[in-house]
DNA sequence: AGAATCTTCACAGAATCGTTACAGAAGCTT
DNA sequence: AAGCTTCTGTAACGATTCTGTGAAGATTCT
């Protein structure tokens, strides 16, 4: 079931599309000031979010450029006030997807948010090239460096590492990293991908002990910071 | 997927058009002055290259005639102010290819990088002469020589160093090279593969046991540095 | 047929991986 | 705050997998 972050403040235009969405079959989460909608949106992960421009505490332009900048590729909807004619340009400048003037109908937002979740499913798009720190790395040249130095590493530990950085700030168990780094048919022991976790980390933290990169996350998995 | 680098020194237009760019699924470099750009450019192999006019240290105009007189033939999209009309026609005559006055549209922008990329690229020719190290190859007339003396592959070990020309610095996997070096419908062990690379490694190899150009990546496949 | 070329087999060494085991850290309970 | 439980980091080590490479059988070419 697909999950929609609905950041907006006006009461009424809420619950509005709480109940519609809801209706559709969306799990829909809330938030009603800009920062917290921020937080939520990085933390969880969201198939879309619908964000009102005029927020209190932080802008939805701003939310939207911090997302993006942090590599976020979720789908935005931007939800504008008729007469912001202009910012709807800037909103899509800003890596927003798509925008609904208000007052909008909900058969209209909902034609937006299924076809924004329809195209978002497909290209899913992997990385080929990251750097983080003092750290770049090149998956298709199989190849990474730290402080220019080249370092070595296993094939497995770059599938892994191509996984944490695929899922960025988002934590991972490990189990969904068994299932998409070793594959579904093999039959591993969870704890094997904390084998393979503390070898990354000694080659690429510059203190493994206390890693900046890749933080364990007690009870559920591992979190890539970068 | 298609690289591109934007040399532009303003911050808001810089961040939006990374951020449309990236969203379009390509992969967006940048530099925020003309010597930074330049080098970039020169070094790295992008598929357009985006250019405002008006930049520290080295302008739009000199970056652009420069890498035409190096041979370079990545498209060029200018960007310009648009009271600068003298410099449309000027861009052009220096080698761009297309340009787009300020303050554009991201619809606009977006519609006409596309173009240049399609436009550019047409009949991605195949290397047909490739030299590296004491070798030099001509995959037309089929000869190869080492240090000056001629030396003699088979017409398979010709289509493997190709294929592995071709993709140099990448690393391919058996089956990518079965592919396209044997055929779709060929059905040939992949470990058939590793015997002629070694072939091809005691041809041009100094030290075959410790190759210097055909790299075996443990658990990929193999890469061609050259 | 004879020669050249290709494919598979087989084996040995090397690299990598999975598991176990244990100690210390984190969390919970009382 | 002490005591108990659960979770994590990591070293060690045997098991497994991967690669390079001769040898030999199969196929194609002339």
């Amino acid at each position: 079931m697909k999950k929609i972050l609905i950041i907006e403040d006006e009461e009424s235009i809420l619950l509005a599309l709480e109940d519609n969405l809801a209706l559709e079959g969306y799990e829909v989460s809330s938030a009603t000031d800009g920062e917290q909608g921020f937080s939520m949106a990085k933390e969880h992960g969201y198939d879309l979010i619908i964000l009102d421009i005029m927020l209190p505490k932080m802008s939805g332009f701003d939310i939207c450029r911090e997302l993006r900048q942090a590599g976020m590729t979720t789908p935005i909807l931007m939800l504008t006030a008729k007469s912001q004619e202009v910012d709807k340009v800037l909103g899509l400048e800003l890596g927003a997807d798509d925008y609904v003037t208000k007052p909008f109908s909900p058969r209209e937002l909902l034609a937006r948010v299924k076809a924004l979740l329809r195209r978002a499913k497909q290209p899913k798009k992997d990385i080929d090239r990251y750097r983080f720190g003092d750290i770049e790395v090149d998956f298709i040249k199989y190849e990474i460096r730290k402080k220019g130095k080249s370092i070595y590493l296993t094939a497995l530990e770059f599938a892994l590492l191509h996984f944490l950085i695929k899922h960025k700030e988002q934590v991972v168990s490990r189990d969904s990293i068994l299932d998409e780094v070793w594959g579904d048919e093999v039959y591993v022991l969870p704890r094997t991908v904390d084998k393979h976790i503390a070898e990354l980390r000694k080659k690429i933290e510059d203190k493994p002990s206390s890693p900046k990169y890749i933080i364990g996350v007690r009870g559920v998995g591992y979190k890539f910071k970068g």
